[in-house]
DNA sequence: ACCGGATAGTACGCGTTAGGACTAAGCGGG
DNA sequence: CCCGCTTAGTCCTAACGCGTACTATCCGGT
């Protein structure tokens, strides 16, 4: 055992594919708009804002902050965003949607919404929360044994290199 | 409407997220292998086989022939595979694990089904089930939503520059 | 006012991603 | 036998993903 028919194993490959399916479904579409996925989630993700620092840009898309960087760099060589001064911060950068970055958002992004809604025409909402509750109890499962496994790296690998915040 | 607060938007949030939990928790072992997420499913996919050929890599894995290419390379060029002809078709090779890459195999697959497994520790084989239904509805979904807008593409794009091969 | 530690963003390297153009080999019909 | 069509892999470009190292800034304690 302990082997590739584990019983869980099954769950992961649904997952994967289901995950799948979901990115060529939807990145199909974006691609049509002249963005890519993470220059739309970013443009998406700046509608209806005063603009968001890199931090907050990082917290609410899947991007990391190094690629982060390259993504709005792009973007602003396209005029769509635009860097701006942080008055509290000096480390800060506020990325805003320039006219033209706004006018697009109001283009693709309900488009894309539409898009997405075509998959879930004869769904129920009550299908809809019960899939909800299901990723999100499976993602618990992930997040909490990560957690484990980073304390149990910390214990063995650096016990004594690095301080431990909590006892 | 039509807007961000659409209900199937939450679900697709949460697919979001619970995938790339996986992938955080699982990612981050592999690479304590010191080898890279791609090159480890080629490894896995390539175990208890007698070599496969791109094509069928391409099919089993998720990854793509242009991007299988490279990834190829990098594992024969540590000695973990190798390409090999197909006796029957001039066009195709056949990649197969070398006697390090079996070794490789053998003890790093083992050990990261069970660490995959370490997150599945409370959930029974009814739960498992039903997360694989769910997901694979979902799946389906997007499927077939995909294949419309595949459709509807190619009649208004190339209604007559291309041959169609059904009605 | 100073210092050590945390945080925001950038720079860089390696590997990966998708898609499309390209070459070589098989395969069918005339 | 040659032609056109399909397929298997490769190569190319632009962009991303992640980790690491690095700089500048902020903060709390003394």
């Amino acid at each position: 055992m302990t082997q590739a028919d584990a019983k869980f194993m099954r769950t992961l490959r649904e997952l994967a594919r289901c995950y799948q399916a979901f990115e060529s479904f939807s990145d199909a579409h974006i691609r049509t708009t002249g963005l890519t996925p993470p220059q739309f989630d970013i443009i998406a993700t700046l509608g209806n804002t005063k603009g968001l620092s890199f931090k907050e840009l990082c917290e609410r898309t899947l991007i990391t902050k190094g690629t982060l960087t390259g993504v709005v760099d792009r973007l602003e060589s396209r005029e769509l965003v635009r860097r701006t001064e942080c008055p509290h911060d000096g480390r800060s950068q506020i990325v805003v949607l320039t006219a033209a970055g706004e006018k697009l958002f109001r283009r693709v992004f309900p488009s894309h919404v539409a898009h997405l809604g075509t998959a879930f025409e004869t769904v129920t909402e009550t299908q809809l929360q019960h899939n909800e509750l299901t990723l999100r109890r499976l993602r618990e499962l992930f997040e909490a044994a990560h957690e484990l496994t980073l304390e149990e790296a910390e214990m063995t690998g650096s016990a004594r290199s690095r301080p431990r915040r909590a006892a």
